[in-house]
DNA sequence: TCTTGACCTAAAGTTAGGTTTAGCAATTAC
DNA sequence: GTAATTGCTAAACCTAACTTTAGGTCAAGA
């Protein structure tokens, strides 16, 4: 069982940081008799892969459903960790799908120059891949909110 | 000359939003006698830029940036707009070689099943990709913060 | 034992990107 | 001309993901 600053320094987060992920659900220390966190060497693993999770774009609520998915009571194994990762290997090649649509379609933008609002077809490929990169949520599971098609003009 | 409510129904944007963007910078209105805000027809085109950056994941200080590069005084032409969509272009470009270095060193790390801290490939890559996904501020110009190579352990 | 450093909680603060509310002024429609 | 829209400002509120602060407790070394 290790302490905080210990799981701090061996994780590279802050120890603060850490708190907050077990407000949030994402750790479950116990407790010694003084009250002070205890953690288990697997929490270090636990908290490394919610730092790559989180450099994929993915949420504190996502990454709290996804560890919800390793096993209860028991250390997690390799084979665990594994299914894990094949989950963001999935996401990730959405991702990449997703951008380079939106790439080709810029191509075709670049020479008309238009970048007009509903004719565009960046524009309209935005509505799908809408947040794709302020935080794709929908990666892993949410919906994208459907915009109101509400009226817009025709032309710029 | 358009009213901010005509500006929204014809971009897609709230009023609210407008008005903030205008606080931000993004956009510089004229008022007439009575105080109301008054958009050029040519705002319509720059607000959808606006629009289609955010979906591209850029901040609002990075398009405002970007902005900036357009002429001062006259309506800008297809070819100022163009320019402009060359930068997106070759920062999309950029964000898809990351993330795909990223699925190709996860692919790795499906096999092994490690996710150790600081010997995993995805781990170290995320350094330089930190934040790719929940807000990649370093595409348009931002360097990554770059962390202290505090201390960190060698297995988990 | 004593002192220092690590730890504790609760609450407030921070940044980005807006939205909501309140109270009032300007425009537009009839 | 008057009522309904639309617009105005300022300030408060919102979420995510944390950090900072304040005031106190626990634990480890000399």
């Amino acid at each position: 069982m290790i302490s905080i600053g210990q799981l701090a320094a061996r994780t590279g987060m802050t120890v603060s940081a850490i708190r907050f992920y077990e407000a949030e659900g994402l750790i479950h220390p116990e407790r010694n008799a003084g009250g002070q966190r205890r953690f288990l060497r697997s929490d270090i693993r636990r908290l490394s892969f919610v730092m790559i999770a989180k450099q994929f774009g993915f949420s504190l609520g996502e990454i709290k459903q996804t560890l919800a998915g390793l096993p209860q009571g028991r250390t997690p194994t390799k084979e665990d960790w594994a299914a894990i990762g094949q989950g963001f290997r999935a996401a990730l090649d959405a991702r990449i799908d997703t951008l380079e649509r939106l790439r080709d379609n810029l191509d075709g933008c670049i020479g008309c120059g238009c970048l007009s609002l509903p004719n565009c077809a960046l524009y309209n490929l935005g509505d799908a891949a809408a947040r794709a990169g302020s935080g794709p949520r929908y990666l892993m599971g949410d919906k994208p909110a459907t915009k109101a098609p509400d009226s817009r003009q025709q032309n710029l």
